[in-house]
DNA sequence: GAGTGGTCTAGACCACTCC
DNA sequence: GAGTGGTCTAGACCACTCT
């Protein structure tokens, strides 16, 4: 076979080198299967334990998806474009129109929307300076696009900032809850994202019908009114191949 | 895809699920060791490759680093704050302190810079408006933080804008690239940048030492002049555990 | 029904660290 | 040297898809 390109790569590496090099000549389109396991066991010769684990890196890379059954298949990444400044001007939301739906284009849709006061857990209480254990209301729910869960998302707000408001209700109306923050007297004026990359947990992988391989994006939100007090801290859990995040910065 | 958790849960993800809550309640701390494949093999009753199994689960999860001959660490995750918009201020670059060293606190540190025109890739021609093939300048580096690489960079440039500029050095001078743009009579404006989260090809897991299981975060930030000349086109691939990406936005 | 991947067992030899 | 994880073999039964 070929030659090794140093004698200690393991078998199942370079046979997933092999495979990888493929995909990136294009010689596997993506949505195509590759070679299975019993192709790879005859060609190279090897074990089945071997011939999976060579798959396997593949699998964790994130460049094939494995369906049971049928084969593995290369990834498709179609990425939705996140522009995090458009979105939270407020001539965005502002005008009847809420954040999200901006996002997808007038086909706003999100499920599960769960509505509850608590106790403030302690990192939020910290951002939101409120007692840990004070009170807050929480506004928990998952956003689809072309009916696919892609992104899972919590809000807290301080509960005696929105007792009352339509914000304590599952719509919250045009221009969504940065507009109704508007009413009661507390616009939004400035926001600032702190954006981290892991892997989920399994949780998070479930909800969000992840691949084995896709990583997240941990957004934490935080909106601060003119004087620089914490209004609402929103937590995104994002499909990491989903997403393309745009930010534009002045010098 | 949904988990048919109705009946039966395989047993190395139970193994999993086990070892997984008990670093949550903190029986195990960052650093700390936890069961080795041995003590699992004894514990339930499996095989080797259950016990693998249950154990490769966390080390993908990115909860655990293996250590041939050692054992399985809870691993422990420092965040490099990374403020975008007080990096990309025109006060910070302007006044002779590199964006990278303002990251660093004061402790820059990069190594392997290469400099060189190459004939633009496509996509960087897009960015930068040049003509595929055009010359660019090309600038690479890799960062490190407390001696460990964190980062890779590369910069290009339209080749004709940056000509016999110190960009074409090593050592770019007080204030880095953007101050001598500014000294050539071209100061940034704004920026974009576009972020991604992604598994890190081989390549780049070896030169950032990336653990199995470790993101990246992918980011492209373009430099424009105040008439909306693309300037410099910017590709980083960041340790996604190490790094927590601060933006600045306002309403 | 044939083929696929998911899980699991019970061995083996090796390279590495130092519990 | 004992213990650890890394790689590999050669089987097995199962659940699922339909290549």
């Amino acid at each position: 076979m070929p030659e090794p390109k140093s004698r200690k790569t393991p078998e199942y590496r370079r046979i997933a080198n092999d495979l990888r090099a493929a995909i990136d000549r294009g010689e596997y389109q993506p949505g195509q299967r590759i070679p299975g396991e019993n192709d790879l066991i005859r060609k190279y010769e090897v074990s089945r334990n071997t011939a999976r684990d060579a798959l396997a890196v593949l699998r964790h890379e994130g460049l094939t998806d494995t369906r049971r059954g049928a084969g593995n298949f290369v990834r498709q990444f179609k990425l939705i474009p996140r522009p995090a400044n458009e979105r939270l001007s407020r001539s965005n939301w502002g005008e009847g129109r809420s954040i999200w739906s901006a996002d997808m284009q007038g086909r706003p849709s999100s499920e599960d929307v769960t509505i509850g006061e608590i106790k403030a857990p302690e990192r939020i209480a910290g951002i939101l300076g409120v007692p840990v254990g004070g009170r807050v209301l929480r506004r928990s729910r998952v956003h689809l696009s072309e009916g696919r869960p892609v992104q899972l998302s919590t809000s807290y707000f301080p509960a005696s900032l929105v007792a009352g408001s339509p914000i304590t209700q599952p719509d919250s109306g045009p221009g969504g809850v940065y507009a109704r923050l508007l009413d009661l007297g507390h616009p939004p004026a400035r926001f600032r994202e702190e954006v981290r990359a892991r892997m989920p947990l399994g949780e998070e992988a479930k909800a969000l019908k992840l691949a084995a391989g896709v990583p997240v994006v941990h957004i934490v939100r935080t909106a601060f009114e003119e004087d620089g007090t914490p209004l609402e801290v929103n937590e995104m859990v994002l499909d990491g191949n989903s997403y393309l995040l745009q930010y534009d910065i002045d010098a």
